[in-house]
DNA sequence: AAAATTATTTAGGCTTGCCTAAAAATATAT
DNA sequence: ATATATTTTTAGGCAAGCCTAAATAATTTT
């Protein structure tokens, strides 16, 4: 049995792997986690009796295999469970990660399975992150910021890099929202604000909302 | 901050109260949470301190107000998660109690009342048992079983009172479900089974099947 | 009403997951 | 290469929730 602890370090592991990949040390976990470094020691300890991580004394950690495919259990249950929050109940975007941070616990391989199904499998989440698949893929996504679109092309929009509520309700208000369509209608190169288009609906954004906006360039 | 280990000695408290009602006994709580009476005793003391029960000791407990509160929430959640698996994510009656008793823990009040107004405000539950309000009601039910109905009475399947899959997948095959609507046709004096129609389609079932099925009568 | 039984509480211990302070290992600077 | 700084681990403690065994209160029997 894995506790939710246990769990916690897990996903924490697999986050610092995936975006700055390779060993990680304790302090990374440790501030992840927002705990002391010596609590780390102990889990990972745990963890590795377990069998669930690498561990060399001084030296940091890394997932084992049947450790890190429990993390892109976890993982993949947190984003589903955005997915449906934000598809189905109607939440905002910015309101679904704590709550999925709870949901993402619930132990049933065939609730996660049967939710999959019934949000009709989808590919990404809210915020435009890859979801794993069943068999524990990640597909990568090439995605690039709306600040780096050339003008007269078109995108959708994947998801945002910034976790914060102003700037997600910001967005909501401009109707930008996961899948909306996007086209790039002028660059201001004053100060690199941009004229664009929301579904066909004409705005304009400074480059400080374009730059944390992640766009799949469709044409 | 309430715990998870609270929550359910809440819980438990409520349901000694919905059926045998009163004052409860540590040793009771101890039964249906299948743990030792001085751990009970112990987590009571904790309970009172935060006001949530009413404890004399050697005399029993009570919940206050707002634990009583606080545990028709959970009811509330517990509920609303079974309609939930049963509804949309196409569970059958027979597995979804223990995916809800994890799910009834998830701390978002916003999440419940979004999900309620999902699933478009159910009075009752796939077992047939009421469903909280949002403001602590839980509407009485007066059920009897199938096999009570008089000869050409008229009523709705509530729910069943046995958790067997054999029996769940038999009512699934004679299409009974919750809401069903459900007319006494003929009773046989031999046997007692009886001649019944389901949403106007006969059938014949058996005194065991009727009187495990629970039915509000509507004429 | 005293004795026996049963229910409840107290006492002392255990595990999990956290903490701080100190020690040890590693990395960096001189 | 030695001294200094940083990172990591060890050591010792604490709260939550559980346990068993023993003590005490309440109830039932005789």
């Amino acid at each position: 049995m894995i506790t939710l602890s246990e769990e916690n370090y897990l996903k924490a592991i697999l986050s610092i792997n995936l975006d700055t990949k390779a060993i990680v040390s304790t302090n990374e976990i440790a501030n992840v986690l927002d705990t002391s470094a010596a609590s780390v020691t102990e889990m990972i300890k745990k963890l590795q009796e377990k069998k669930l991580v690498i561990y060399k004394k001084y030296k940091g950690v890394t997932l084992s295999k049947s450790g890190c495919k429990k993390a892109i259990e976890i993982l993949r249950k947190h984003r589903l469970w955005e997915t449906f929050l934000v598809n189905k109940l109607d939440f905002k975007w910015s309101e679904v990660h704590d709550v999925a941070e709870e949901l993402e616990h619930i132990k049933s391989q065939k609730l996660t399975d049967k939710l999959d199904h019934f949000l009709n499998y989808p590919k990404f989440d809210p915020h435009g992150e890859p979801i794993p698949t069943k068999n524990g893929i990640i597909h990568p996504t090439k995605r690039i910021t709306l600040s780096e679109m050339v003008v007269n092309s078109n995108g959708i929009i994947m998801g945002v890099s910034l976790d914060d509520k102003e700037f997600l309700d910001y967005l909501t208000k401009l109707n930008i929202s996961i899948g909306s369509n996007i086209e790039v209608i002028e660059r201001i190169t004053f100060d690199q604000s941009m004229k664009i288009k929301i579904e066909c609906k004409p705005e304009h954004i400074s480059q400080d909302v374009a730059k944390n906006i992640l766009i799949k360039i469709i044409k």
